[in-house]
DNA sequence: TCAAAAGTGTTCGAATTACACCCATGG
DNA sequence: CCATGGGTGTAATTCGAACACTTTTGA
């Protein structure tokens, strides 16, 4: 086989920032890593790009393998690429971060893998460059969703509006109006009720809603501002 | 020294989405690639990354040999990685994208390279995937300056409100009314009129502005909406 | 009966849009 | 003197922010 002479071919792995959200704060999936160098150490979920894989189907097959999950939230952040970044060897690493809801993963983990939650205001050094990407994922994270709406990836098939505020207020460190929220909010016609209420997190009851799938898709790429002041927020 | 065993190493290159405006339409600079695969056909300027090279490093580098350019607005934009986007050898593309102002390019050009600017939609064929990194660029580029302030890189130090108006119309291709863009951008307090006139382009004459730096700087992550229905221009 | 959280409407100010006329100049 | 493009102001509307009381229920 013809190839490009005197060019250094290198290593390219793909890390995965795995966000999930309890209904009280978000939270990251962090595993010990099983192998040397760093071997024990709280690391991101990754892997090597095999030779007939693209980077969005290695990143998805980590997270399957980690979480058990398929047709999980899965968005390319960027490269990171310094040369040492990796002390055993050059390797490019690929940072994707991904959106479950944390209450599936919990019935479906994988125990492969020594796997650990960790609220994002607590997280444990990690290994390599790690805590970069995690802190490139925060920001985009909260970028996208001011915009987007990508939240529901966080929530579970049905979620009431005080838990959807809640993830809102999480996220961006700030309270919000939940009279000019749910406005907003029910205004997209995005949020179908349903005719049960949530009765284990307060005693009147939060109605339920669903997601209507057809028009989430169809306004994946919409720009909805749910939160007051997204500029002021995103510093 | 200690490797990880049993992973494929590839290489990876850079390809580099530059922008131009050269005071009517965008345009792009493409290259005819001197060497085989697909010699002589358009692509974007492109290389490999160097051992002790980082991605945004190596981007700058190969801009550099092309444009004689420093300093310009380079982000990065995408890992693409289908494993036979390359026909030769399995390589990843990072794509980035650059704005120049156009100006200072056709000062500086270098001549080792056949290089050429081309209107947006009357783009060549392209080698590989290039189309698809240009079509992603377009998006992206339609999609952040909507939201804060990056066209100004397009532009020379001294530039008037049409023509800047002109560069939004293009990239949007939509109409803006002068009145209220003009009160817009100028309550934004980032732009400092000149006593000259830009006389070539009417009879009148149009104030020239220049950014106050300072101010550009600190607002670069800001929001800045000059565009009306910015949501509705981004499908 | 009391505490805790859910649900709901109105008012005010700011921002955005639509829109039309006069000005300066070169030909 | 006229055609061309530059520059400017106002009114109407829409959108977003602030704000308080009633309801339900479990303890």
């Amino acid at each position: 086989m013809v190839r490009y002479g005197g060019q250094t071919r290198i290593l390219v792995a793909i890390d995965c920032i795995i966000f999930g959200f309890d209904g009280n704060e978000l939270k990251l999936l962090l595993i010990q890593r099983g192998f040397e160098p760093e071997k024990l150490k709280w690391s991101l979920m990754g892997g090597f790009i095999q030779p007939n894989e693209n980077l969005d189907y290695a990143a998805n097959t980590i997270l399957n393998k980690l979480t058990g999950l398929e047709g999980v939230y899965l968005e390319q952040l960027q490269a990171f690429s310094e040369p040492n970044r990796d002390p055993l060897e050059r390797t490019i690493g690929v940072a994707y971060f991904a959106l479950i809801d944390i209450h599936k993963y919990e019935i479906q983990i994988s125990h492969e893998y020594q796997a650990e939650w960790f609220s994002l205001n607590n997280i444990p050094e990690l290994i390599f460059d790690h805590s970069l990407m995690v802190a490139l994922a925060k920001k985009q994270l909260r970028y996208k969703a001011a915009l987007h709406p990508i939240l529901f990836e966080l929530l579970p098939g049905k979620f009431t509006l005080p838990q959807l505020q809640n993830l809102y207020e999480g996220i961006y460190e700030t309270e919000i109006d939940k009279r000019n929220f749910s406005r907003k909010v029910l205004s997209t016609k995005l949020l179908i009720k349903q005719p049960e209420k949530d009765m284990v997190n307060s005693k009147k009851g939060a109605y339920y809603y669903k997601l209507d799938m057809p028009k989430y898709i169809e306004n994946f790429q919409a720009f909805l501002y749910f939160i007051p002041n997204p500029q002021a927020l995103l510093g």
